[in-house]
DNA sequence: TGTATAAAGTTAATATATTAACTAATAATC
DNA sequence: GATTATTAGTTAATATATTAACTTTATACA
């Protein structure tokens, strides 16, 4: 195993394990979505355009409102709007009003988004095995569990703010 | 406890359990970015400035390169340059060259950034234990193992690519 | 019924982050 | 010693993300 602190310039950490283990979960996410984002690029999506698609194509009917897309992904209302019209603007999705509610965009995942999608998977699959391939099945479940209680805690405080 | 997923517009992960412990680890993250990132703007620093202060404190004489702490922090040096001026802008580190290398930029915390590192300190474990004091010690270690192994697989793989 | 409140979405200003292209300085190699 | 390659950092263009302020539409309720 190659010593991956090489050259950090003297830096130590001196962080207690509870920072520790924070800083360790923002790592292995920006390392994933650099590293995704990156075969993501080569079908034209960015990170978040493909996690726009993944939760439309999961949703009735290949569709979502943009709040409640938002909501899932976690970002605000203000950044859907643009990454949905930059979808929009290369074919991914159609964005569409609400008959009966007319304060409502919905956002539909288009043949060519869904097929995007499909042609990603085999790639970003990989990725994740390369990540993954020494998780026995009972380790995944158990950080999940753990990560789950975290952002779950997360929600709460957020709401309390 | 209260249903998080209320009102998720029908939405249904059929995600394989290796993606969904990829999309926790993003979430996880997201979310204490976004708490953390609320306490640091109270004392004027954004999640990512905090970041570049907390690595400096624990440089050697306070100070590290532009390059190594954008290494550390997994962000392209294109990035720091941005990020540095801020911080310099507002007092929290002072920027310097190198005198035998004329390259190289050196960045070192100002008293100004260590008080504000001290202040933050209480409110910022405050939160992190909000989140961790459901866990055993032995639960922390076993997650922090998990993602370190994560992320140096990243590492690897972006070295390759 | 009418007014107040809430919800959905957009715009503007700003920070973070990327890649690509570039300059300048140092290191390696022939 | 001269040429080539590498390293450090910046700039430009673009995408992502935030909060604050705003418009429009729908809902609550008195």
């Amino acid at each position: 195993m190659q010593n991956i602190k090489a050259n950090w310039g003297g830096y130590k950490g001196d962080l207690d394990m509870n920072e520790k283990l924070m800083v360790a979960i923002v790592k292995a996410s920006e390392t994933y979505k650099k590293n995704a984002g990156a075969i993501f690029r080569n079908y034209g999506l960015t990170f978040s355009q493909y996690n726009v698609l993944r939760i439309l194509k999961n949703s009735p009917h290949g569709k979502n409102t943009i709040t409640i897309t938002g909501r899932i992904m976690l970002v605000s209302g203000a950044n859907m709007t643009g990454v949905a019209k930059r979808l929009e603007k290369d074919g991914f999705i159609i964005r569409r009003g609400d008959s009966s509610d007319e304060r409502i965009t919905w956002l539909e995942i288009t043949p060519k988004g869904k097929q995007t999608i499909k042609n990603i998977t085999a790639e970003k699959d990989k990725l994740i095995q390369t990540y993954l391939m020494e998780f026995p099945e009972e380790e995944k479940i158990n950080v999940l569990e753990s990560l789950k209680r975290i952002f779950q805690k997360g929600d709460v405080f957020r709401r309390s703010v």
